[in-house]
DNA sequence: GCCCAATTGAGACTGAGTCGCAGTTCTGTT
DNA sequence: AACAGAACTGCGACTCAGTCTCAATTGGGC
């Protein structure tokens, strides 16, 4: 099914309306080149060119295709959150690197399996996952990209203190 | 080595002065019966006590130690951040019920090592990771639970769409 | 004890995200 | 086609975590 057709179901199943605006947004969304963006992006996409959808339509939205699944709300890092489209995309993980803020992605059942594994054993009952690495990416490391003020923060320079020093975990 | 002199030890190492309110935070940070906390909730607290400790100097003070790695921040949900303390602990991840907010922990040596294997492989530095399950706790599911409006998102209802409903990943 | 860089608190500020409401547009009646 | 009611939109006010500025204070090396 394509994605025209999916969103249709979409908002007909859950009884919501397809308006303009909404159907702006999704042209945004899946628009090539953006695969992560935050809501005030686009709001200032559509500000910029002069089209008439407001804040408050642009997070309600937002809202609800989250809700159907049809995007998924990432939070790399402490700032804002950025989405992405879940339309004809596979389970994935992202890398985000603390110097570029570029964000990638990798897959993997394995990781899938065990995670599967781990909720079984605590009787948890799961229904979404964010696993995220940060760290500085291959171009980065190798002095291929001119740092250009990272999404999230800047680089944490490691205290001395023995033991716990070795690139341990401590989430975002 | 225990808490007092690694926090000592840590402030000397970076020059930072060991004043009264640094070491009122600490005390609270490892204060028993406390494992994830927000900032504000730290704020709040002194506020309560009477304690001089203003909000400035709080999140000042957990940057600093969140840079030293003594301290985790975690981004679950989308709220504001959560801090735990990370002295004396190992690595662990965490699961958030979605139901009644709380938070419960697993280690996972397996994960560690597929995930290693997954930034050699994309020439990834890994600094920090941040890997959680959204979901429903065991006493939650049986009903054990008053569902106290979890830290986080109500709870989605899905929609018919087929294919991709299956409880799918989706991040936070 | 002196000195000054590091630190603190108060409060203004920022920016993402939310909300209430009045006006608009659909949709399904009759 | 007129009506009613529900869904929707934009505006702007609001909230709330987190940041910043700046004047006053203080820890700690001398």
């Amino acid at each position: 099914m394509d994605r025209q057709s999916l969103f249709t179901q979409f908002l007909e199943s859950r009884k919501l309306r397809n308006t303009p605006e909404r159907r702006a947004i999704l042209r945004e969304i899946v628009a090539p080149g953006r695969r992560h963006f935050s809501a005030e992006d686009l709001v200032a996409r559509f500000r910029r060119r002069g089209v008439a959808v407001s804040r408050a339509t642009v997070y309600r939205t937002l809202e609800h295709l989250v809700q159907g699944s049809l995007v998924r709300r990432l939070s790399l890092g402490h700032k804002h959150a950025l989405f992405e489209s879940n339309l004809d995309r596979r389970d994935h993980e992202h890398l985000l690197c603390l110097r570029c803020g570029e964000v990638s992605e990798f897959a993997s059942p394995a990781l899938e399996r065990l995670l599967e594994r781990v909720c079984r054993r605590k009787r948890f009952t799961p229904q979404r996952r964010s696993v995220q690495l940060l760290g500085i990416c291959g171009a980065c490391a190798r002095g291929k990209r001119p740092a250009e003020g990272g999404r999230t923060a800047r680089q944490f320079p490691r205290s001395k203190t023995t033991e716990r020093d070795r690139s341990r975990g401590g989430n975002p």
